[in-house]
Parts: structure tokens; sequence; C-alpha cells
DNA sequence: AATTGTGAAGATCTTCACAGCC
DNA sequence: GGCTGTGAAGATCTTCACAATT
């Protein structure tokens, strides 16, 4: 609900820095976001009040609390599951973006990518995932094997500690009230989009 | 909202086809979808009432419906935008998954890969893209591009008769009314979920 | 004068509960 | 007896409208 505009909000916050703009209205960020001004409001309030009346909020005070709120203020260890063409493509994306969370560990089960890097990380095997992932603490990861393999892998997760999990398998996934699992279905997001190709 | 979730409903059907099940009830589906029956059966009485009362719905006479709702009955040609990382991984993604929909005409701006294959299919000029869409009637787009040209993207696209649009840039993008479009932000959806990782 | 924060109203989406049909 | 289709109730999410504050 709210938590998932927040890196929007978050977005629009760093742009704003870098236009070293330093105080905004929700009026603003509407324009933005595409989100209402009322509904931001509303969603920034919920997590105490951190605007001025009269005047609106101060950008730098805002991304402050808002990455606070995320999570975000220490860099976060991501685990990936699976270094195929998209778990691959996954990484080199990653590298090239974020300071915020990084991809500190690769799994994969194919011996013949095992040890290699893929984006500058040397590729482990997946048989070791559960222990390595209880041990280093890793709270996040991304789950991009074939969908026969999604289950279990996302059982073994949950059991090493994992409390959120990315998944792209297309398939549904089952997981313990304490671990958020969010999929991404990219055949499921085309297929719904042929409806108004008419 | 029920358009959303009709693929879903597409994915298990193909899988009780390959069971060989006839005959599937709403709360079966509801065991395999994770959504609840009466929803189920709320979303495809919107389409007109396909179930026969006191024995459920026939699988094969259901997913030709559904596939006919989505516009699936004929392959979709597609057109991708941007061949990055993230987009050449969308390629093979495609290239391996469906006949319902193929990404057929792959476009970019950068010279070293233009003319180049990429998934089996020759990577065409970007600047050619508004005419060659038009010209093979494209409606579906994918657009994979860096954020600072996402929207002159998406309005090319929208000016060349395209209906759908799926947008991995990180960036909110406007379209015309008569043009839908769908992002998916990888960092947003990684961002919300590290909230749930204290 | 401008803008936030918020109760109330409105809209949308989901679940309940059961009549209708096989 | 079992399952669909659906109006009514409930829940959730969004917008409205305005008092409170600078």
């Amino acid at each position: 609900m709210t938590i998932k505009r927040l890196p929007s909000y978050f977005r629009v916050l760093d742009e704003l820095t870098k236009e070293d703009v330093e105080i905004v209205s929700s009026t603003e960020m509407g324009r933005r976001t595409g989100f209402s001004s009322e509904q931001i409001r509303k969603d920034l309030a919920y997590f105490g009040a951190f605007g001025t009346r009269g005047v609106g909020y101060n950008v730098s005070v805002l991304r402050r609390r808002i990455r606070s709120i995320l999570g975000l203020d220490r860099t976060l260890p991501v685990a990936l599951v699976g270094a195929g063409n998209l778990g691959r493509a996954l990484a080199h994306y990653n590298r090239n973006q974020q300071q915020h969370m990084r991809i500190t560990h690769i799994f994969d089960i194919n011996e013949e990518i095992i040890d290699r890097p893929v984006a500058g990380i040397q590729v482990q095997d997946a048989r070791e995932m559960g222990r390595i992932v209880a041990d280093t603490g890793i709270k996040m990861a991304i789950v991009a094997v074939p969908r026969e393999a999604a289950q279990k892998t996302v059982d073994l997760l949950a059991q090493s500690g994992v409390k959120a999990v990315l998944n792209f398998a297309p398939v549904r996934v089952d997981a313990p009230e304490e671990v958020v699992v969010k999929s991404v279905d990219l055949t499921s997001e085309m297929q719904s989009l042929a409806y108004y190709c008419r």
C-alpha cells in the first residue's frame, strides 16, 4: 500500500537533491510521481508528520526519513539465485544501479558456471546456499530459477532466515507468514497487456 | 483488475491440459493460483458464464475463451526497444518461452550492435523505429532503454500506433489515453521489499 | 497566501452467503 | 450433494474538503 509508493518518493527526492531544491510541496511531488497530492500527504503522515504547514517538506530531511523507513541507510546485501539469462542481466543491472542494496552472492546448480564470475561476483554452488545465507545473515534474495525449482528455492531461503524475496519464476510460491514474496512474472504482464492490443 | 488475473488462470489451465484434466472447479483453480474461489467465479462471470452449476468449468473451453479474451489466439508481434543487458535478457527469455507473443523487432541506437543479431533477431536502427512499427502494425512494445530516453521512446511508439507498453525504465512515463503503459521498476520493487528486512 | 494533516465521503475491490442449477 | 453465479455486506484504498498552522 503506502510502502509500495515510498520508492517513487525516494527517487523524486533524489532528483530534487541533485537539482539543489530544498523544499518541495506535495503538489510538486504529485506532478513528478503521478500520485495525487492528498495520497502523498496521507502516505507521509502515516509515518509521522514531516511537513511544515504553509511551507512544504524539507527535501533532505524527508529523503533521509524515507531511506530510514525503507531500511536503506545501511547497504543491504542480497543473494541472487539462478545465473541464467535473466539472473545475469539482473546482476549487471544491479551493479550499474544502486548503492543502497547490492547483490553480494550468486548461486546456481550448473557446474559449468559455478566458480566463474558474473558481474564481478563468483557464482557459488546452490547446494551450499542454505549454510552461506544463514551464516552471512542475508535477509533479501532474488529468485531467477526455472519454475520447477522456485518453491524449493524459496523454502530453503525462508528456512535460512531470508525475510524478503523477489521472485521472477512464473509460478505461485508459498512462503511462511514472516517472509514476504513479491513475484514479477514477465509473461503474465505481457499477456495482460495483450488485452489492450485490439 | 480482472484482466491482471487472467494470465494466472490461463497458466493453470495450461497445466491442467497437460495433466489431461477435463473439468475444474473454482476451488481447485483457487488452490493453484492463490486467489479465492469467489474471486475467480466473479472474474470469469464478468466475461460471460462459462461454467456449469454443480459441475465446474470445462478446461479446454475455458482455456480457449481466456486466450481469446486476451487476444492471444493469434501470435502477437512485439517490438523490443533497447538491447542492453536487460533488453538482451528479455529477448532470450521470450525466445525460450512463448508462442502466444513473440519479439519480432529489436531497436537500439548503439551503432556497434545495430545489424548484429540478438536472440536470432537482427537489431535495427532506432531512428527507423517509427516508420517500421507503423508499417508493420505492431501494437505492443517493451521499453528497456535508459531512463532519460524512456519518455521520448514511448511518445514515438504511441505516435506509431502502439497500444500497450511494458516499461522497464525507472521513471514515470506519460502516454495518451489510448495507450496503456505498465511499468516494472526493479529498483522500486527491491526497495519496497527492503522494508521487510528488519 | 500557501500548504499540511485529516475526518468524512466516495470509489473500488474482496468476501460472504445463498439462490439456482446440474 | 456439489458447484456456479451474484446481490449484499465488508474491507480497503482514494479523493474531497476544510480546519490548523506557518
